[in-house]
Order: structure tokens, then C-alpha cells, then sequence
DNA sequence: GGGGGCTATGGGGGG
DNA sequence: CATAGCCCCC
């Protein structure tokens, strides 16, 4: 047996010491700002696997994925080798991770596709489109959000239909039938072999709940320990997955979360508080530590981070305190307008760098929402100081990286629906609207993916060829992705293959050199992709297959990116930089309907969340923080006046410099009110209601032209003709428009009732 | 079916 | 300001 070194104890304070040594059974750590959080995570996964524990029974939930990388180099440094096996990342691409193997077992084709934000959106829009509804009153984002949070609270859409509290409120924000939207929602992700974001967490908790072939005790005997960061961050259907892992019989529960309800910030996507409140109910003997002392900030920054929180109600008990005397109060900065906080802000980082000899990626800029960021941009350029922008639009939201990746995503899931019909006409192949929407249509009615719907619909015989010639060439890289070729190659020869890579370098304009440019920049990182020797859990070389790279590149984002050692300063959401510090911090736009955001006003929750922001954002300051506001600031093409955020007039005074409390008048400018919701019905089939008991459903070859039968979806109709594809003009009696349509028998539930 | 120009309209944070 | 969506023309 080798000696094992505990040394790093020595560098722990006691109660950290405690909470890295306590292993066994439930423990909970609530984690002031700076309280050496991310070194307690690390050394207490190092200590469990000194006490002999094999990395890969160690499941750590990060909030990044670069957190995770960041842990696992500094355990490899303590514990010596074995730290890449741990199973380190976030809920979303660990649990993707395991369904990639899994998903088989519950209805998913392993190759599932990931919906982003984009594709999501899109298709709900066009399920509510579809149904005749107006995309004013039902506001494809809102939709959305609604979906979400019924996922997130493992609400299926029979459960929304049934669930009184949420149609009433969907009623009175007439969206009366978001619970159909919701359904339809659902049934073509799975038709398309695509999961959403969400869908990452309740897949994987259905895998689980529904445990076929006991899959479930694999998982738990695997995962020995588990850990879970920023818990004040995860939601319901996050903290009921963990239980699956943790509560069985016989269960050693050792299960430690570490979290603060002081910077909880992210309600708007489900976390919930509560979670934090319910850990100590659903486990008996949690062992909590605080750890309360700061070693980030100076007194100045901590006390009026104090200061700000107490006018919360309704928190964790603890104290943070410093023994850091730092000479610089918070500096409050008040501009007449955006531009001149731009400026002003710029200067003073000059300044800074002066005064206090600081490099640039000692700095950070910390906004409310993305779209702040130009100014500081502008100004920063002028001064000549290297800057780099996270979050916002990222690299694989380009529309000429989503375009090739469409083209991937589709050679190995072609049911992904989303995709093809991004690049069904791109480049341009004579496909237009009206053939796409008829296809979208045919495959809706058959409950198909449009890739099924191809070889059947019946078109023009131009229209017909052209999709048989685009299914063609899709269905060739699909052959040649299945000779184990590698991610590159594969990607380069559909990029030429598709007429892409051609079609961009024929543009010979700066923007058209830009996106050749991004493209090959695609291309190289694929390569990368393939030629990175990293190991996998068995020591085997990671595959390489595009649908591997396909998962990877899914759930990748801004943060997770090396910035290397390049010394810049760093524009980020408040949102963005939680777990980071810098000396220098300005926290900018701090004013009324900014930060708090207009969205928040309303709401007591919604501004305490808002103020628990302003305490991240603040804590985040090592030395120097800055507080800025503008009287006057361009919104969408807008002047806007607004007051200082009551944040400001919140900070303790003793510890702030120069502040002006002036309360601007607003002159002119008001808020634009948006004006109210002006339903635009067509007459639309209204779908019969179809009383499913006792459904018999026929053999495709049972059913004849001229009988009469009953679908699942559009109720009574009579057979008019079949083909010879086996698809039937079915006639149905109770539609008013578009009363025939044409059906596929293979896929069809139909009843023959005469 | 495709392209270009014009208008109306969003309104946050992110995996 | 940015862009989706519409209208009109080829």
C-alpha cells in the first residue's frame, strides 16, 4: 500500500478542513463568496480518492464545463494521475453523455439530436402556426418558457391539461391552449430524435424512474460519491434526478451539496431556493458547515456586500466577514449618457493600470444584459485595450457554422427536422416555401419526420425530384458515416459535396472572406477534435465520430473556452461571471429598468433575485470595485432617461466614495407601452375529440379504398383511394379545410368502422 | 420559386 | 438597433 500524502489539510482552514474530511453520509456546505468554495470541492474529491475510491465512481456536477476541467487539473496535480476519469462536468453534458448509451431503452435513438434554443423556438413557432393561433398572443418565447418550466417540474402535457392552476393562468394570459402546443411539442422532438435542453435532465430522469432493464442500479452502485455545486442553482427535476442516484436501500448517501442561497440567481430557468430548505428534510443527519470567512475582497467590499443582502428577507443564517483592510472604497461613477460611461470607464481602467500596475485580465466589465456591452467596446478600442467579449452571440450561432452543422446533425439523425429544414434549399436547390410547408404538413398529419414524408408525398414531379435528389445526397453521406470514417473527413467532404464550401468562396465581398474564414475555423476545430489523444473512462481513445463531435459541440458555450494567456480585459454578464474574480471590477448600468431589470418591477421575488445579482456581481471585486450609472442611455434606437438603481443608494455609505444620491427626473421619453393583444383568427379545423378507449387499430393491408374508418387525430373519414406506396387519400368528414389528406398506412392508426 | 427592399417589432439572464 | 416577415416583381 503506497504512503498517501495529506499535506494539503495544512492549507485549510477548520471548518473547510471538516468539510473536505467529513465523507460519509449526507453533508452541506453553504459557501459565502470567496470562502475557498472551489478549493474545498477539489481537495475533498482528492481526499475521497486517497481513501481508495476509483475516480470514475466520483460524480461531480459543475455549473461549467470549463469548472469541471479547471477541478479535475488541480486534483490531478494532489492525487497524482486518474483525475480525467472522475466524472466531472455539467447535469447537461454528463447526463447527455450517459443517454448517448442509454436512450435506446426509452423510446431515443442514441444518435439523438440536441435542440438548441434556435431550433426550439422555430418549432414551436411553427406548431402555433400551424394551429391557426397568432404568434402575437402566443409569443413563441413565451411558449417556450412555459414548456420549460413545466419540464423542469416533471409536468407531462396530460398533467398541464389536468393541472387547474396552470391553464387558469394561462387562460388570463390568453394562451388557453399553451397545453396543446405543449403536446404537440413534445410528440415531434421524439419524432425527430431530438431532445432539448431540458430534455438532457428529464430524459435522463425517466431513464431512471421508469428503470428498464434495472438500469437504475447501475448507475447507483456506480456512483459512489456525489457532489454537487452552486446547488442554489439547480431545480426541481435536477435535485429529483440526484435523489434517484442517492436515495435507495441501502444507500450510503454520500451526497455533498454546496451552494449559497445568497447567490441564487438563476430562478428565471427553475432553480429554486427551496431545494437547499428540502435537502435537509429528504435526508436525515446532514452534516452543514458554513464557511463564512472571505478571502477574496477587502472589508470595504464585503460589508457593503453585507450591507446590500440584508434587504433580503428570508435567508441562511451566517456572517461573512474578512480580516482584508483594503485602502479603496467603492467608487460610484454617475455619466449623462451610455457613451460617456463607456468613456469613463475606459479612462479609469487606463488609470488603474497606472496607479495600481494592473494588467488588463486583472479587470473585468459586469453588465445586466449582453447588449450593454458596444459601448465599452468602443471605448476600449480607442484606448487601445485588448478586450474580449463572453456570452452573446458565439461562435457556433454563426449562420454559416449552423448551416454545415445543419448538414452533420442531419447526415446522422435524418428525422431531425429542424435541420433539414434549414438546408433542404440551402444552397439553393429549386425547393421553395410552398414545397417545405407542404412536406412539414404531410409528415404532421402522419405523425412522421419530414425525412419519412419524402419518399411518399405526392408533389409535382419537378418538386418530386428535387427533394429525391436532396434525399439522395443526404442518404450517401449517411452510407459513407457509416464506414467508421472520422469526424474531419466526413465534415470536409460534405462541405464540398454540398455545395457549401463552393457557394461561400464564390462571394468574394469582406463578409463573404469572413464566413470562408469561419468555416474553415469549423473545420480545424473538427480536426482538433479528432487528432486530441485525451482517454475515455476504459483508457480507450475517445471515439471519434461525428456524432460524438455533434454531442460535444452541443453544449459547449462561451465560458468553456481556453482564453489562453492573453491579456485582456473581460466583458461578461453578471450572469456569467458567478465563481469569478478579479482585482478590478466594474459593475456598469445601474440604474432603474436596468439592473433591476423593468422585467423584475413588479415583483418582490423578482427584485430580491435581482439585488442576490448585484451581491454576485459586487462579491466578485478582489481590490477595486466601480460602480457606474448613465442618466440617459439608447434602447432599440431609443433615448431612455432612468433613476440610479435603488442598488446604489443601498450600499452602506461609510464604505463608498463619492456617491451622488440625485434622483433624475425623467423629461421626456417615457416607456413605449406595448399596446394589447389582438387575436387574428382564420377559421381553422377545429380536431374532433376522439374517444381513444377501446380503439382498435387495423393492419395497414386491412384498410381499402372505399371504407369507411376512424384516425386517431382527424376522426371519421372515408377511404377515396391508396397507392401503390401504401399512402390513402383519406376524405375526413369532420375537418373544414383541407378535408382530404393523404396518409401513410405504415405509420397511420386507423379503425376500420365499415 | 427566388430576390430585394421595406416595415413593424422585439424588449433578460443561459445550458 | 437588428432582424423577421411581408410584399412585390421577375
Amino acid at each position: 500500500m503506497q504512503e498517501v500524502s495529506h499535506s494539503y489539510l495544512e492549507e485549510l482552514n477548520d471548518t473547510q478542513r471538516k468539510a473536505v474530511t467529513t465523507l460519509d453520509g449526507p453533508v452541506m456546505v453553504i459557501a459565502g463568496p470567496g470562502s475557498g468554495k472551489t478549493r474545498v470541492l477539489t481537495f475533498r474529491i482528492a481526499h475521497i480518492m486517497n481513501s481508495g475510491v476509483a475516480p470514475w465512481q466520483i460524480l461531480a456536477l459543475t455549473f461549467t464545463n470549463k469548472a469541471a476541467k479547471e477541478m479535475k487539473e488541480r486534483i490531478e496535480r494532489l492525487v497524482g494521475s486518474g483525475a480525467n476519469k472522475i466524472w466531472a462536468g455539467t447535469f447537461h453534458s454528463l447526463f447527455a453523455r450517459i443517454l448517448r448509451v442509454e436512450a435506446h431503452r426509452i423510446g431515443y435513438p442514441n444518435d439523438f439530436t440536441i435542440y438548441d434554443t434556435d431550433d426550439t423556438k422555430s418549432l414551436i413557432k411553427e406548431i402555433i402556426k400551424g394551429m391557426g393561433l397568432d404568434t402575437k398572443a402566443y409569443n413563441p418565447n413565451a411558449v417556450k418558457s412555459r414548456i420549460s418550466s413545466a419540464k423542469s417540474n416533471l409536468i407531462t402535457p396530460k398533467a398541464y391539461e389536468a393541472n387547474a392552476d396552470l391553464m387558469n393562468y394561462d387562460r388570463m394570459n390568453r394562451r388557453p391552449k399553451i397545453f396543446q402546443i405543449y403536446d404537440k411539442y413534445v410528440k415531434k422532438c421524439l419524432r425527430a430524435g431530438a431532445m432539448d435542453f431540458d430534455d438532457l435532465l428529464l430524459q435522463m430522469f425517466k431513464l431512471l424512474y421508469q428503470n428498464p432493464d434495472d438500469i437504475k442500479s447501475k448507475y447507483q452502485s456506480q456512483f459512489q460519491y456525489i457532489l454537487v455545486d452552486e446547488f442554489q442553482d439547480t431545480n426541481f427535476l435536477q435535485y429529483e434526478i440526484m435523489k434517484q442516484l442517492v436515495k435507495y436501500d441501502g444507500s450510503k448517501e454520500n451526497i455533498c451539496i454546496v451552494g449559497d442561497d445568497a447567490q441564487s440567481i438563476y430562478s428565471f430557468r427553475g432553480a429554486t431556493i427551496e431545494n437547499i430548505l428540502q435537502f435537509e428534510a429528504d435526508f436525515m443527519n446532514v452534516q452543514t458547515f458554513k464557511l463564512e470567512q472571505n478571502y477574496r475582497s477587502t472589508h470595504h467590499i464585503v460589508e457593503a456586500a453585507n450591507g446590500i443582502i440584508g434587504y433580503n428577507k428570508r435567508q441562511i443564517e451566517k456572517k461573512i466577514w474578512t480580516d482584508y483592510i483594503g485602502e479603496n472604497k467603492i467608487k460610484v461613477i454617475k455619466a449623462l449618457t451610455d457613451s460617456e460611461e463607456g468613456k469613463r470607464v475606459a479612462d479609469l481602467i487606463i488609470e488603474q493600470k497606472n496607479r495600481f500596475s494592473l494588467e488588463n485580465k486583472e479587470i473585468a466589465i459586469l453588465y445586466r444584459t449582453n447588449a450593454q456591452s458596444r459601448v465599452f467596446e468602443e471605448h476600449l478600442r480607442r484606448q487601445n485595450i485588448q478586450y474580449r467579449i463572453y456570452g452573446g452571440l458565439s461562435f457556433y450561432q454563426r449562420k454559416e457554422i449552423k448551416d454545415l452543422i445543419a448538414y452533420l446533425r442531419l447526415t446522422v439523425n435524418p428525422k431531425d427536422d429542424e435541420a433539414l429544414k434549414r438546408i433542404v434549399n440551402y444552397p439553393r436547390r429549386g425547393i421553395g416555401k410552398t414545397t417545405i410547408e407542404k412536406l412539414v404538413q404531410f409528415a404532421d398529419d402522419n405523425e412522421v419526420s419530414m425525412w419519412q414524408g419524402i419518399p411518399n408525398i405526392e408533389l409535382s414531379k419537378r418538386a418530386q425530384n428535387l427533394l429525391a435528389g436532396f434525399a439522395g445526397m443526404i442518404a450517401s453521406f449517411r452510407k459513407k458515416n457509416q464506414g467508421g470514417i472520422n469526424a474531419y473527413d466526413m465534415a470536409l467532404f460534405i462541405a464540398r459535396k454540398s455545395g457549401i464550401l463552393e457557394l461561400l468562396k464564390s462571394d468574394n465581398s469582406i463578409e463573404g472572406l469572413n464566413r470562408v474564414e469561419n468555416l474553415n475555423a469549423l473545420l480545424d476545430g473538427i480536426k482538433e477534435f479528432v487528432e486530441d489523444d485525451e482517454l475515455g473512462d476504459g483508457e480507450n481513445p475517445l471515439e471519434k465520430s461525428l456524432s460524438v463531435y455533434l454531442q460535444n459541440i452541443a453544449l459547449i458555450t462561451d465560458m468553456d473556452e481556453d482564453k489562453g494567456n492573453t491579456d485582456v480585459v473581460t466583458l461578461m454578464s453578471v450572469h456569467a461571471a458567478k465563481g469569478l474574480e478579479y482585482k478590478s471590477v466594474f459593475v456598469v448600468g445601474m440604474e432603474e429598468n436596468l439592473f433591476p431589470s423593468f422585467m423584475a418591477l413588479s415583483t418582490p421575488n423578482q427584485i430580491d433575485e435581482e439585488r442576490r445579482l448585484f451581491y454576485v456581481a459586487i462579491t466578485r471585486a478582489k481590490d477595486l470595485l466601480t460602480v457606474t450609472y448613465a442618466n440617459s442611455r439608447y434602447h432599440f434606437g431609443q433615448m431612455r432617461f432612468n433613476d440610479p438603481s435603488r442598488f446604489i443608494e443601498e450600499l452602506p455609505p461609510e464604505n463608498v466614495d463619492s456617491i451622488i444620491p440625485i434622483k433624475a427626473k425623467p423629461e421626456f421619453g417615457e416607456p413605449r407601452v406595448l399596446g394589447g393583444i389582438k387575436p387574428r383568427l382564420k377559421q381553422r379545423n377545429v380536431l374532433p375529440k376522439i374517444d381513444v378507449s377501446g380503439f382498435v387499430v387495423a393492419a395497414p393491408n386491412e384498410i381499402k379504398e372505399g371504407m369507411k374508418v376512424l384516425h386517431m387525430k382527424f376522426g371519421e373519414g372515408k377511404v377515396v383511394s391508396i397507392d401503390e406506396r401504401q399512402v390513402a387519400s383519406i376524405h375526413f368528414t369532420q375537418l373544414v379545410e383541407n378535408a382530404e389528406k393523404r396518409i401513410m398506412l405504415q405509420y397511420a392508426k386507423l379503425q376500420i368502422l365499415e
